[in-house]
DNA sequence: AACGATCCCTGTTAGC
DNA sequence: TGCTAACAGGGATCGT
């Protein structure tokens, strides 16, 4: 499933490949690939047809491309943004074959010529086009984007775990509070974005935290390591998927497998935790598979050794 | 306000 | 063998 690392791959894939280009044409294939307007997926051809994709810009997994009036304008207004769900991808082609059968929606780009496809198997994936709106903190952060502004629909989400701009103080903070267990408050998009359900249950193995001990018994030391355990994770992971696009193939889906190796807690039921030994557990937890360590991962405070212990 | 439950959707797999 | 049911998942939304 595309997290963080995954959308940020695929930003940069587009960013190489698109950026720059015109708007010439809008095929929506499925109607529901667009976001619900007024207008339906018409208003959206409409609004998006002869403006130019400048800047490619991500929060979290929140993708957008800026549109400008015109190539080299810096002042847009307007965003086309995609949320890849489970199954999203973006492909570029040179010479456009038959759509495939997931093909959800398809972009005519002009200078370069190219045609932008949108696929998205298991349909929790969106296209839309929306204004861009200031936001309290300042910007989405991360590479190549200056501007304070984000997507009306992505202006609730908090800054990602690899944007620079993140107050880690703040964030960890955040995460230790509420009743709810550390796992969903790490997977809340509006504390710290960008974490899905493969790196929660990775960062919480190797921050050694019980994914349902509740976000108020996490330590400020293990919320910390939590944050930085996240960070470190998909930021290798990045570091591999980042690898491996061929020039026109915008590597996407994240279920390439090219991480899998590294996983240590995600998939992996039954087998022996790198670290101890002890068989990893599997289980439903908000309605989410969960995987953790039963002896590495305590759900409580080791007990102090006392009295009657 | 905070949090849990529900729903969206389809291809794959497990089970009978 | 052929069918059905469970499952996977992010996030919006609604109810408590």
């Amino acid at each position: 499933m595309p997290e963080l690392p995954e959308v940020e791959t695929v930003r940069r894939g587009l960013a190489s490949l698109v950026a720059g280009a015109r708007i010439a044409g809008v095929d929506i294939r499925r109607d529901s690939c667009v976001r619900l307007l007024p207008g339906g997926p018409a208003e959206f051809a409409s609004e998006v047809e002869g403006l130019t994709l400048s800047r490619l810009v991500r929060r979290g997994k929140f993708l957008w491309a800026e549109l400008a009036p015109e190539p080299g304008d810096d002042a847009p207004l307007l965003a086309l943004s995609a949320h890849l769900g489970m199954s999203g991808q973006f492909r570029v082609h040179v010479d456009a074959p038959e759509p495939h059968r997931h093909c959800r929606a398809r972009l005519a780009l002009a200078e370069p010529d190219l045609t932008l496809d949108f696929l998205d198997q298991r349909t929790f994936g969106y296209l839309h086009v929306e204004p861009l709106v200031p936001t309290p903190d300042g910007g989405p952060g991360g590479e190549g984007t200056p501007l304070p502004l984000l997507p009306a629909s992505v202006a609730h989400i908090g800054r990602d775990a690899l944007d620079p701009q993140l107050d880690d103080v703040a964030a960890s903070r955040a995460l230790r509070r509420g009743s709810r267990g550390i796992k969903q408050v790490l997977l809340d998009q509006t504390v710290v974005s960008g974490v899905g359900n493969i790196y929660a249950d990775e960062a919480l193995w190797h921050a050694r935290i019980h994914p349902e001990r509740p976000a108020h018994a996490v330590t400020a030391s293990s919320a910390r390591a939590l944050l930085g355990a996240a960070r470190e994770v998909m930021a290798r992971a990045l570091a591999q998927g980042g690898t491996s696009f061929d020039a026109l193939y915008v590597n996407v889906n994240g279920e390439s497998g090219y991480f899998e190796r590294s996983l240590e807690a995600y998939g992996r039921a039954g087998e022996p935790c790198s670290r101890c030994g002890a068989p990893l557990r599997r289980a439903t937890v908000g309605g989410r598979a969960t995987h953790w360590c039963a002896r590495c991962q305590r759900r409580w405070s080791a007990r102090r050794k006392g009295p009657g212990s």
